[in-house]
DNA sequence: ATGGTCGGCAACCGA
């Protein structure tokens, strides 16, 4: 048996419910991790999200921004939230699981992150949302050395930068463009390496495809234009990263009736 | 070259 994990900026959860329904229904991945739920936490919609399968739930929200949640087929073990850069934002939510998980979850542990998206302008001096973007990646660089080697770990969610060439509809314009700077990727970089993070996404779908999970909504016809970017990814700890045995960006939903702009990314493992 | 659209929440801010 295999376990799916997915994660999914569903851009306000309230809104977006039937989508998130239509998904785990026709999907049913084990675990969901969304970002910019966009509601404090009494507002999530959790028993129409239970009664859809998925009894264990752990949310992290505040009111109108950002917010993230996990939701599970399997019971938690811990529930926990890192704060970055001395904010409240809720942009983090780590879940890990037990022996009453079973024994193929037992002993992980999940972050779910909603990295700040860096405003317009990719200069530091500029602009506080880059520079609060470009602190934000600091100090996840620094938790990840000092959590790395510390077991099996998946980190998923939007980070907001799409590293590759091919993660983005055209490198050379995309350059001085905020999500895909080669200051936001050296740091996206420096922080998957103290961390020993492996990407399971370009580990099943290989570099040289373009590869997209985020198009704007600005675009008259989004699959037409196709200007898309890898924003939203999946990474696992070393010990995990054998254990992946397909990705998939379910591109589809992005065409589905009042959508996100992001399209969940799923990995797929045999633990 | 520019502006284009969403969501939250009640005037704009953030993406």
């Amino acid at each position: 048996m295999t376990v799916a994990i997915a994660t999914w900026n569903i851009n306000s959860v309230r809104l977006r419910l039937p989508q998130i329904v239509r998904f785990l229904k026709e999907r049913r991945p084990d675990i969901l991790c969304l970002q910019e739920i966009k509601c404090p936490n009494e507002h999530f919609p959790i028993a129409a999200l239970r009664e859809a399968g998925y009894a264990h739930i752990a949310v992290n929200g505040q009111k109108a921004y950002h917010g993230v949640a996990t939701l599970s087929r399997r019971p938690f073990a811990e529930v926990e939230t890192l704060s970055f850069c001395g904010k409240q934002d809720a942009r983090h939510l780590a879940v890990s699981f037990g022996v009453e998980a079973g024994a193929d979850l037992a002993g992980l542990t999940l972050h779910n992150f909603y990295v700040p998206a860096g405003g317009d302008i990719p200069d530091p001096q500029a602009n506080v949302k880059f520079a609060h973007k470009l602190d934000f990646l600091a100090e996840m660089r620094a938790w990840s050395r000092r959590r790395r080697g510390d077991g099996a770990a998946l980190l998923v969610g939007d980070l907001n930068i799409a590293p590759l060439e091919t993660d983005v509809w055209s490198h050379r314009q995309l350059l001085r463009v905020v999500s895909h700077t080669p200051v936001e990727v050296e740091n996206l970089n420096a922080v998957q390496a103290a961390g020993a993070w492996v990407d399971v996404v370009r580990a099943e779908i290989p570099p040289d495809q373009r590869l997209y999970t985020w198009w704007s909504y600005r675009a008259r016809d989004w699959a037409a234009s196709d200007r898309g970017r890898r924003l939203d990814h999946i990474w696992a700890s070393p010990a995990l990263a054998g254990r992946v045995v397909a990705a998939e960006v379910v591109k589809e939903a992005r065409g589905w009736p009042r959508p996100s702009d992001h399209a969940p990314v799923v990995a797929r493992l045999k633990l």
